[in-house]
RNA sequence: GCUCCGGUCGUCUAGCGGUUUAGGACGUCGCCCUUUCACGGCGAAGAUCGCGGGUUCGAAUCCCGUCCGGAGUACCA
């Protein structure tokens, strides 16, 4: 039988970091074994109801590659995708009534205050919390009939059977069981007749044939209530595959200190999809050899729910960033230059470094000069493309992420180099460094290009000229002079990607800043 | 409080009763390469497998207890 699984948001926020592992995994499964994934919508709270949020996974999702075979945006046999869309059209009705008319199931009509002074009761008698049938699970007919003609406003709960164990088997926790008594009466639908996710998301599943629903950890105390449900109705339950959280690298929840929440501001900050899926998967599962860095194909390939982890999983920046830069590294020119000019023309990319950083990580730069710096990347990459092309290229074993870019390629740009201090005051010193400058642009004037193999020819024959044995008095003021920094790509290849003309204007500042 | 779940280097993990001096990866540190940074190569430190009992010739691996951490405890999902 071909897998059927299905990811069930609640449009009610972003895309974050746990639901995408979640998304991925479905995604993983269905396309290993050649079954179907599934996008359900689960908007039956109307409260908390966000109308960007569908169109904010469904595009995330896309972006990073994850595809549905069914769903409210593409369709399928099992249509309507949104669960208030199948409330309208019917659907849930014939069975919550056939749930009361056999006794599984019954109304209760306490108001929200009466449930509340019956919680703070519990608590302070330190009795489980939660409703255990109250006044209604038994009552007469006579009486709830009564009750409906005075027009009270009720909901109709599941009875959950007394005295019994529940148990269901977990593929990642095992047999999982439970005494029924600690159990309470979940609501199925609600006063305003809208069903739970407890009541919908089981029907769902079971009229969707869904055959494994993998889910958050937070369901497993829910799950003996959907046991019962299914139990109710005599249908076969689904394959539990409840998957461990996502939790920071201090073990808090996942917060914007630890990188970001909303997926889509990893693309902005220069993470490469493939590395993210890669590393997202990683977390709570291992294909059990030693192989870490993978593609897609991979992953569908080697992905297994029974690999799944149990304990939660922390979420590691460092080594994302690690992941991404092996991914930036192993791209080809060509991809290269596509990579970071769709990055730079994304819109979602100018909006996250638009927006100052509202919790600042010490070290990090800031979001102004980064955007900046993107913008002076992305005129370049019109404007002179020759140039930038080489700056990528020269740079691309430098950067973590697409963003550093920015930072990485300035120099080779700007009207003015920008002098780092400490580079001026390590190398500037040096008493050779006038002369040195201007037998270089003696050198190179009347030249329109020089090769890499030119430049270290003139910077060596210079060298050994002047008595230099060693390189570095002679690389480093230069390399200064050229980017202002005392880091970058090799200096021959740099100077051969600026060309004699600029290499000229540059020294020419630089020896005005030695005479000052 | 109650119910359930989890616990191997700082982190992600391998391990499924003996081949384990517990392996790999990120991070850290050192060396090499080298004009710098990075890349790459080599190497080091780092886990008595939360703790305590048992079972066994033998336990990270099985059992019990204990501690710590997490999730749930809504007419939210």
């Amino acid at each position: 039988m071909p897998v059927r699984v299905r990811f069930a948001p609640s449009p009610t926020g972003l895309l974050h970091v746990g639901a995408l592992r979640t998304a991925l995994y479905n995604f993983l499964m269905a396309n290993r074994d050649g079954g179907q994934n599934i996008l359900r919508i689960e908007d039956t709270d109307r409260t908390r109801y966000n109308p960007e949020s569908e169109a904010e996974f469904i595009s995330t999702l896309k972006w990073i590659g994850i595809e549905f075979h069914e769903g409210p945006h593409v369709g399928g046999p099992k249509a309507p995708y949104r669960q208030s869309e199948r409330k309208e059209a019917g659907i849930y009705e014939p069975y919550w009534r056939q749930l009361l008319a056999v006794g599984k199931a019954y109304r209760a009509f306490e108001t929200p205050q009466e449930l509340d002074e019956m919680r703070q009761f519990q608590q302070i008698n330190k009795m489980p919390t939660g409703y255990f049938g109250g006044e209604w699970r038994d009552a007469s007919p006579e009486k709830v009939a009564e009750a409906e003609a005075a027009g009270k406003p009720s909901v109709i709960r599941l009875k959950i059977p007394r005295g019994e164990k529940i148990v269901i088997d977990d593929v990642v926790r095992g047999r999982l069981e439970w005494d029924s008594d600690t159990v309470d009466d979940p609501v199925l639908i609600k006063a305003d007749g809208m069903p739970t996710y407890h009541f919908a998301a089981m029907v769902d599943d079971h009229l969707m044939e869904i055959t494994h629903v993998l889910r958050g950890e937070e369901w497993v105390s829910s799950a003996p209530k959907h046991k019962v449900l299914f139990d109710a109705f005599g249908w076969t339950p689904p394959v539990w595959v409840h998957c461990p959280v996502i939790v920071g690298n201090d073990g808090k929840k996942l917060s914007k200190r630890h990188g970001a929440t909303r997926v889509l501001d990893y693309g902005a900050m220069g993470i490469l999809r493939e590395p993210l899926k890669n590393f997202v998967a990683l977390i709570g599962w291992a294909p059990g050899n030693d192989q870490e860095v993978m593609t897609q194909e991979e992953l569908i390939h080697a992905f297994s729910i029974d690999r799944l982890q149990a304990s939660p999983g922390r979420f590691d920046l460092d080594k994302l960033r690690w992941m991404n830069g092996v991914a930036i590294r192993a791209l080809s020119p060509e991809d290269l230059w596509d990579t970071v000019s769709a990055y730079l023309a994304d819109p979602w990319t100018k909006k996250y470094w638009s927006t100052p950083d509202p919790e600042p990580i010490p070290g990090a730069p800031d979001h102004a000069v980064v955007l900046a710096e993107l913008e002076t990347l992305q005129k370049a990459m019109t404007d002179q493309p020759d140039l930038a092309r080489k700056a990528l290229l020269l740079e691309q074993e430098r950067v973590l992420t697409l963003a550093e870019f920015g930072a990485a390629c300035s120099f080779f740009f700007g009207e003015e180099v920008k002098f780092e201090e400490k580079a001026v005051q390590k190398w500037f010193g040096e008493a050779h460094a006038g002369k040195m400058f201007s037998d270089f642009q003696a050198e190179l004037s009347g030249r329109s290009e020089v090769s890499v193999e030119d430049c270290e020819r003139m910077v060596k024959g210079w060298a050994e000229l002047n008595g230099f044995e060693k390189l570095g008095p002679v690389v480093h003021p230069t390399r200064v002079a050229l980017t202002g920094k005392t880091v970058g790509p090799g200096l021959f290849e740099l100077m051969s990607a600026l060309g004699p003309h600029e290499m000229s204007r540059r020294l020419s500042a630089a020896k005005e800043l030695l005479r000052a």
